[in-house]
DNA sequence: ATGTATGCAAACCATTTGCAATGAC
DNA sequence: GTCATTGCAAATGGTTTGCATACAT
């Protein structure tokens, strides 16, 4: 399988970093690493937390928090706030580069294929900041909720008027 | 002066979205938009609530969230979350267009500007979702980092040198 | 007069922290 | 053997909520 191979490499990548740092290779924290580079998309610590309860290596919370900020540096994984209450995470590598299209009515989140990288010009204005990654957050109304809003525009409307008589 | 003007606009937007939804033009809410309008840049409730203490009309917390919520649902107030724990604010009108940079190691949020608006291809493509605003979020080491880490990493190599022998 | 908006204090809940026990080195 | 890491439970703190009072309509 494709993605074991991207285990394995993200995995030697961890333990490079953990060395350099002089972090202890602990089970937990590789557990989490697999874990987290088995599926796609986007999840959150609650149900990375109760995922991995019922997987082989069951994991705290507080190991789940301090691994998920060793993976953050690191930089194999992306941290989200899309504005819900909860962090939003997701892997970095093997996912295409995308922004994000927050709905604000219904909160909801899609990824939106999107590979128009810095212009020269651009990079050298930022020549002196190094960037590791970058998120574009794309707000506004998704397309069922503009139909939802039509509805209820055409509801209020019918509703003044039959009060206003 | 010109701020008065922008002022008065965004109020008067305010009052429009406020009739529509049937909301209460209460002396609170437009004394908090006047006062997020008063100056630039980014701002928490925390500082907010401070400033409006001092200020004619000191409002509640409670107040402030309920009204931060009807000017980010109206689109006179931006919300950003960068990664530390409090929700940053902004004013949404009488400010360019502009990007920002998070240092992931010291924190600091600095603003680049940026107009490249989306080209015609990107907009066909977005067609059906109803764009309010966007934010590009660069995350990555600012230049005073870079060097703290540096000097860092030449005392660890000295370290490790002496501690060798 | 009516019911929305305010202020206060308590509740909420994601995340952080303190500490004893564990286990990587 | 040493000390970083784990797991647990308690603490933290930004934000939300419930409710009595005030006030915009």
């Amino acid at each position: 399988m494709d993605n074991n191979k991207l285990k394995d490499q993200v995995k030697e990548e961890f333990i490079t970093y953990l060395n350099i740092k002089k972090h202890r290779r602990t089970p937990e924290r590789f557990a989490i690493l697999d874990h987290i580079y088995s599926a796609k998309g986007h999840f959150d610590m609650e149900s990375l937390y109760k995922e991995m309860s019922e997987s082989s290596l069951r994991v705290s919370r507080a190991t789940l928090y301090n691994t998920i900020d060793l993976l953050l540096e690191c930089g194999l994984v992306i941290k989200h706030q899309f504005g819900a209450n909860v962090s939003q995470y997701e892997r970095a590598y093997g996912n295409e580069n995308h922004d994000h299209l927050i709905c604000t009515s219904c909160g909801e989140v899609k990824e939106y294929k999107n590979s128009n990288l810095f212009t020269p010009s651009q990079q050298k204005r930022l020549q002196r900041f190094k960037i590791s990654y970058y998120s574009m957050y794309i707000y506004g109304i998704c397309s069922k909720c503009q139909k939802k809003n039509q509805v209820q525009e055409k509801k209020n409307k019918t509703n003044s008027l039959t009060t206003k008589k």
